[in-house]
DNA sequence: GTAAATGCGACCGGAAAAGTCGTATTTTCA
DNA sequence: TGAAAATACGACTTTTCCGGTCGCATTTAC
């Protein structure tokens, strides 16, 4: 099953935070743990990676904490999801260390895999934060009400 | 990370290999165990669920066996996906079932994280099977036989 | 020098994926 | 009509990986 990491939804979840903090604020990982209600160790290690990344910028010490560092139009989200949660790695047989696929002797579908995995590379790297977390649409705010209100999954469904 | 998953991988061997008959050729989950040094039940299964999603024909008894039922041109991927390992599910804050997201009272992701599956979603359900499977370029001939000589997995980096 | 923050590595538990086993059913053919 | 060859199906086990935890080091403000 194809699944989007939960790391993955923190590191959005912190950062549309940070898109409404006047610039130059800094935002500590404990403010965002009690803001969200996500453990404080595994958001931190979020936090720390996409600083890593240059994603954000952290300052240690008293006071310390991340800010947004390069302007999200100029951020993918293959980057965000790749400082994360690694490099993608969409299939077995392309592995980039030295592990090779078991099947590599009767393959028929090495080409397939990778034009796929090309397809969805693509759309990550494509895709900036700031398209993916730019203001809201009326519709969509109406969704998120519902969401926040707690309403049964059903009526989430998609068209 | 997203990752293909394995029994995915199985299908689009399994539909490969059966492209490649004649039609109205049966091949046996056996006779593809034997050709791609795939465990019998686990591919069976696949073959399964294949084949009650409609995109293969199956025959039980002797000289039984499967064959593609629709022009893969008319198959997704999306559907393969959703036939072998089931629905979609980018997202735990998405749940076709009752489960509710437990960050659902200070969601702040929830618009763009279904925006992004959205995306996903509708990568899947363009690409045909037809179009994932189509004849190779020269360039990706080359590369499975690399593949295929076992080389070392650097050099199977793709631009 | 103390408190508040990030930085970092090792570890654990549970869920989901991958794979196994066993058996029933269907069909062909000798 | 019986044996062989095939799919159908469900329960079980094993393994892998992700999310989460813990502990400690380091840096900085006041």
């Amino acid at each position: 099953m194809v699944k989007i990491s939960r790391k993955v939804e923190y590191a959005l979840m912190a950062l549309q935070h940070m898109r409404g903090q006047r610039s130059g604020q800094m935002v500590s990982a404990k403010d965002l743990c009690a803001a969200y209600q996500v453990a404080f160790p595994i958001l931190s290690k979020v936090l720390q990676n996409l600083a890593a990344a240059g994603v954000l910028r952290s300052a240690q010490g008293a006071h310390g904490g991340y800010q947004i560092a390069r302007p999200l139009a100029e951020v993918t989200f293959g980057e965000l999801s790749e400082a994360v949660v690694g490099p993608l790695q969409f299939s077995y047989c392309l592995h980039r260390d030295r592990v090779r696929c078991q099947l590599a002797e009767c393959c028929n579908v090495i080409s397939p895999v990778v034009r796929l995995s090309r397809r969805i590379e693509e759309l990550f790297y494509n895709m900036s934060l700031e398209e993916l977390l730019h203001a809201e649409e009326p519709q969509e705010a109406a969704i998120r009400a519902r969401h926040n209100a707690a309403a049964p999954a059903e009526e989430l469904v998609w068209k």
